[in-house]
DNA sequence: GGCTTCACG
DNA sequence: ACGTACGTGAAGCCT
């Protein structure tokens, strides 16, 4: 006998997010409880019940999203909460991917399609399962054909009705008389008020008795007077709560229920959607429920046959053909794992072929020149896994990158962090990749088997990119990656090529100072403590502070009594320790981090070369490594000293161009505040402007004090800056801090309104964006720890500020790249540190360029305030700011 | 590898 | 009662 499924999807999905726990996501922060737990649902059903016909129905019109930003949940008050309305579009994917029909009838609820079809399938004969979180179906089951399945806890947890079961259930009551028996005890998720005095037990003892709720107006008279009473009184209420419990089974749905058989439906898209939803033991187990396991292996290398061409004219004949072919080209290098080692061997591969070329091939010159022409200026789309090294390793540029997989799974999901090949090939591939050389002791390769791995490689990205493409034109990456990500990886390449130069006599000089200094102020503290101990470990020195010197702890870590420079400021009258203690850690730093840290990393050639990061941070900032060119001190007098470490070689010097302000103009822009607005576009000092705003004061009576605490406000605003943190940082009460806060907002009301409406958005999508779409996910926001939820809200209110920011600052580096080129200058851009660019310029070329530059990072973009960039010159970093 | 501290925007 | 401004990289200590 056939046998037809019939799900209530709201309400299951509903079920199903109060039954998981919250916290459950993928790794960008999807919150997935309810999507997990209706899958899991449907999975088990497909497994326990095996049914022929298959329907989802949804209510229409589609639940609204609530506020969610005011939404304080007020016991009792049933909101929807935004977390549950983001997953209910992926419910939608997962019901689309398993091709599931979806019904939705305009302006008739899921339950009354399902009792239209119920009623239907059970004259014709059909067994009828209803899924549904809603006990109103209880009043569908007919024996022998209509059951329901009604979770009892969990998802797993679950009971299938037949009349016998709804009657032991209810105590007595009858599917028949589900109905009036809903009426009198009411039903709080269905919004129907019961009869007070009158609960479960009381309602099915009447209903078994008079058998309905007329039965029961008949006999008030047999009843205790207070149940007599309340009735009476409820009488009205009562037959309208049945008339609201009754099921319409004349549902227009325009199909029958014998039109549902399911659609044995595509694998790859459901297993690729499994994947990314994280669903990994759920879609073996789907497999398994449709009886196809075994067919489908969970994970399979990818299948491909590779040429391994050792014979030079037929690899130069072969990157030949590559190169005129016209299609796509995927190259994955292998490299000596030796320092500054050559290339080991490259794979190469179009949708038709798949080639591995051994090192010493590549180097002989007719297969270099055909690579350098596969590579080159006018050579076919290349496709690469982190094309910025290979562009290091080819000392070329890669002009016609196409498709770099690494960028492109970062701007998907910049929260993931990393972006190993083998573990985007499982997650969008389901593939199993390897990188051999990095295995070596695990994995048991001769040669052809590692040259055929690593064609796999090459095959593996080309398939990758075309899934990636695809995610990210679904999500309106597309632009940013074209215009913004794609052609700033040889702008950073080039970048890394130039490095800076160090002026090593300098350095070694300074370094001498500080350790001396470093070395007195120790012994000086020593003195202080009356033993030597280590003051670089932080347990020790809260030993000698606070143990044996008797200082009071003014804030404590998690480990104990904190000793950062904010609570040692407190303590600077209590004892002459620690001002020597703070100047130590001030030197210290500048030591370890500066003067001990650069030399070793000057390369052959007297520069650093740094390596700027492209997708290591979640908001679109670059980040610089060995070393980290973008905390190089300027805000202490010593510290600034090690800016005339990085110099210009004789005859040149360096240009600094810096956005004056970005993040706040970004601000302006994203609020359409009138009050930011026009203070940028008159070109004021905004510090002077927000003081006179906050003061209540004319600007030209802005004292410098206000003005200083006015550029706190403006600084910790972006970042959703509190009361009490402003109040921390000025060294202001809470409360004074407040009320500065309170002016600032009524001042510029919209700044306000935009985190407002940031934060609402973002809890309702999961992600931000910025002006250009560039996405972040944020999990923190649907955390059920309010401090983490808080801090998923700061990060919402800085997320789009600055990375917008971000945004304009890499198009400026493209734009003014490109400026450079045109005008075949000699100049070269070194340095990247968020809002400034740091230049080597010819003395000669200086006057020229200058403008240019500044001019050409003005108008990357228009916004609705100017952009304005100051720009410096000098020989040295601290001479140019 | 976690924690604390601190340099920058 | 608690915690309190975003985003990085790096050093040094300690488990």
């Amino acid at each position: 006998m056939a046998k037809l499924l019939l799900i209530d999807g709201h309400s299951l999905a509903y079920r199903a997010f109060y039954a998981l726990p919250a916290d459950l996501a993928t790794k960008d922060g999807t919150v997935t409880n309810a999507v997990y737990g209706f899958t899991s649902m449907i999975v088990k059903v497909l497994a326990d019940e095996h049914p022929d016909y298959v329907a989802v129905a949804f209510d229409t019109p589609a639940p609204t999203f609530r506020d969610a930003m005011d939404a304080e949940y007020k016991a009792g008050r049933k909101e929807t909460p935004p977390v549950f309305s983001a997953q209910l579009p992926l419910i939608r994917e997962v019901l689309d991917a398993l091709q599931f029909p979806v019904l939705t009838v305009e302006g008739v609820e899921a339950d009354d399609v399902i009792a239209t079809l119920a009623t239907e399938a059970d004259h014709a004969d059909i067994d009828v399962i209803v899924v549904t979180g809603d006990r109103d179906t209880f009043q569908l089951v007919h024996d022998p054909h209509v059951k329901v399945l009604y979770n009892k806890r969990g998802v797993s947890d679950y009971a299938l009705y037949d009349e016998a079961g709804i009657v032991e259930r209810t105590g007595g009551v009858t599917p028949e008389q589900y109905p009036d028996y809903a009426a009198l005890r009411g039903d709080p998720s269905d919004n129907l008020p019961g009869v007070p005095g009158i609960g479960e037990k009381t309602a099915a003892k009447l209903i078994t008795t008079y058998g309905s709720v007329e039965g029961i107006l008949e006999h008030l008279d047999d009843l205790p007077p207070k149940q007599h009473q309340n009735l009476d009184e409820m009488r009205d209420r009562v037959v309208l709560n049945r008339e609201m419990s009754i099921l319409r089974r004349d549902v227009d749905v325009g199909f029958r229920a014998t039109d549902l058989r399911p659609v044995p439906f595509e694998r790859e898209p459901a297993r690729i959607l499994f994947e990314q939803l994280e669903f990994r033991t759920l879609w073996p187990r789907l497999l398994e429920a449709l009886g196809d396991a075994a067919t489908e292996p969970e994970v399979a290398p990818l299948d491909v046959d590779v040429d391994i061409v050792r014979d030079a004219a037929a690899a130069a004949q072969r990157l030949g053909a590559l190169s005129t072919a016209g299609r796509r080209v995927a190259l994955d290098a292998r490299w000596d794992t030796r320092p500054g080692g050559a290339m080991a061997g490259l794979a190469v591969a179009d949708d038709t072929s798949v080639a591995y070329l051994p090192g010493d091939v590549l180097r002989d010159p007719s297969v270099a020149a055909a690579g350098g022409a596969l590579v080159g200026p006018g050579g076919p789309p290349l496709v690469v896994h982190r094309a910025k090294e290979l562009m290091h390793g080819l000392g070329g540029d890669l002009r016609a990158l196409d498709q770099d997989t690494v960028l492109m799974a970062y701007l998907l999901d910049p929260a993931e962090g990393k972006y190993r090949l083998e573990d985007l090939a499982l997650r969008y591939l389901g593939l199993e990749v390897r990188s051999p050389d990095l295995e070596a002791g695990q994995l048991d390769l001769d040669g052809n088997a590692t040259a055929d791995e690593w064609g796999r490689r090459a095959a593996a990205i080309l398939g990758l990119a075309d899934v990636l493409a695809e995610a990210l034109a679904a999500r309106e990456l597309t632009d940013l990656y074209e215009r913004i990500e794609r052609p700033l990886v040889r702008v950073l390449a080039k970048m890394e090529d130039s490095g800076i130069l160090i002026d090593r006599v300098y350095l070694d000089d300074l370094r001498a100072e500080l350790a001396t200094e470093c070395d007195r102020l120790m012994r000086q503290l020593w003195a202080h403590a009356g033993e030597e101990f280590n003051v670089n470990s932080t347990p020790q020195l809260r030993t000698i502070l606070f143990d044996k010197l008797g200082l009071t702890p003014v804030k404590k870590t998690k480990t104990g009594a904190s000793t950062d420079a904010d609570s040692l400021q407190k303590m600077l009258d209590d004892h002459p320790i620690v001002e020597d203690l703070l100047r130590y850690r001030e030197v210290e730093k500048l030591r370890s981090t500066y003067a001990d840290a650069l030399p070793p990393l000057i390369r052959a050639d007297g520069r650093i070369h740094a390596t700027f990061k492209q997708t290591d941070t979640t908001t679109g900032r670059i980040s610089s490594e060995a070393p980290n060119l973008q905390n190089v001190p300027v805000r202490t007098a010593d510290g600034r000293e090690f800016r005339r470490v990085f110099v210009a070689e004789p005859g040149w010097g360096l240009l600094t161009a810096d956005y004056s302000q970005i993040e706040l103009r970004v601000l302006a822009h994203l609020a359409e505040d009138p009050g930011l607005t026009e203070a940028f576009e008159r070109a004021a000092d905004i510090h002077t402007t927000t003081a006179a705003t906050v003061f209540h004061v004319p600007e030209s009576d802005v004292d410098a004090a206000q003005r200083r605490l006015a550029k706190v406000v403006n600084y910790g605003l972006a970042y959703g800056m509190e009361a009490y943190g402003l109040g921390q940082r000025l060294g202001i009460p809470t409360e004074e801090a407040r009320d500065i806060l309170d002016a600032y907002f009524a001042g510029f009301p919209k700044v306000a309104d935009f985190m407002r409406e940031t934060v609402r958005e973002a809890k309702q999508r999961g992600y931000t964006t910025t002006i250009f779409g560039r996405r972040r996910q944020i999990a923190e926001l649907s955390s059920d720890n309010f401090r983490i939820r808080q801090m998923g809200e700061r990060m919402a209110q800085n997320a789009p500020v600055q990375g917008s920011a971000a945004d304009i600052f890499k198009l400026a580096m493209i734009d003014v790249d490109r400026l450079l080129e045109q005008t075949e200058a000699r100049t070269r851009m070194l340095l990247t540190v968020h809002d400034e660019l740091v230049f080597e310029v010819p003395l000669d070329e200086r006057s020229t360029l200058e403008p240019l530059i500044r001019a050409t990072m003005e108008a990357v973009t228009e916004l609705r305030v100017p952009l304005v960039v100051d720009v410096g010159f000098g020989p040295n970093w601290a001479a140019a700011k």
